[in-house]
DNA sequence: GGTTTTAAGTTGCAAAATGCAACCTAAAAT
DNA sequence: ATTTTAGGTTGCATTTTGCAACTTAAAACC
């Protein structure tokens, strides 16, 4: 079976693999961050096969995450330009890249979010509950959601049996 | 140029593209959280091809992202246990699943994060500052960080040029 | 106006990764 | 003693990636 097909219900982790779980995609995604906008600066930039580069820019279109426009100025050039959907990634770019710089980077990253203005350090992403308060991971859990079939209800009727054990492993 | 030596500097999100950037990698990861322990069990929910899974899990037991435990009681089973590595990633799986939940499967997902006393979904993951207000996309940018060499300067130099326009596209 | 350069791809081919089924080994259960 | 179970490995076909060369259309240059 080939990962895509892994819950073609709607699972979002699921679903969220199929764009950045696969090589390069989070890394064109990073640079369009940094304001890369074009063909080769992506290449140049990230040393990406240009096939490869091609196929992954044409999902990331598909997918609403980028928008492709073709230069007035120059007919020559294309710009791809960060969507509403991507941009909206960010908190999820800052967590991966404070988590890598603790746990796969000694604590010593070369990169880093700061805020802008002051070019202080991004406090640590967090999970809080309604009220604000942040929320540890033994009082986080899976759910089926509104869209969830029978099979995932069974699904997670087995995961509540151990999930009481995941915080603590 | 394959994807793992792109910035063989220690840049967070090029690292933690060798953990999520490639196929089955983050599902194998959620299953974990879901309680998920043995080869079998991994192959049997995902579907996954096991020679892959076997060379999945090898990386991640490798990057301290599982622990690899034979069992006491019976020594045909080995467990794969969370770390506090893992465990640390909640809050980007709940980040991740928000998004794709809200960008890829339409608002309408399977599956949800929930608040376990209280059954309420989790708010959206946000971005604060040290104040705890909460940032804007335009308020973030990247930087380099200690670790950073002169490439990597020049490549935040360059990317500086274009960062103010990033947060609106 | 003819030639050269530039931007954004595509194509062909070798190497690596994935999907699948069958096989293997050690320990437990019968 | 044999059968089953858990956790893999192996071999092979298919797919994906990496790399270099080629293509096409629109500037830019002379």
């Amino acid at each position: 079976m080939t990962q895509n097909n892994v819950f073609k219900c709607n699972c979002p982790l699921a679903r969220v693999t199929e764009v950045i779980g696969e090589p390069w995609t989070l890394m064109v995604l990073r640079e369009a961050f940094l304001g890369t906008r074009h063909f080769n600066a992506f290449e140049r930039e990230l040393g990406i096969a240009r096939n490869v580069l091609s196929v992954r820019l044409k999902k990331l279109v598909d997918l609403d995450l980028l928008d492709r426009v073709r230069s007035e100025s120059d007919k020559r050039v294309v710009e791809y330009r960060l969507t509403d959907a991507s941009r909206d990634l960010l908190p999820v770019l800052v967590g991966l890249a404070q988590w890598s710089g603790k746990w796969l980077c000694d604590g010593r990253s070369a990169t880093r979010f700061i805020e802008r203005e002051t070019g202080r350090e991004i406090p640590r992403i967090a999970v809080r509950g309604m009220d604000g308060r942040e929320l540890e991971a033994r009082e986080v859990a899976m759910a089926p959601g509104p869209d969830a079939d029978p099979d995932l209800f069974a699904r997670f009727e087995r995961a509540a049996a151990v999930a009481a054990d995941v915080p603590r492993g």
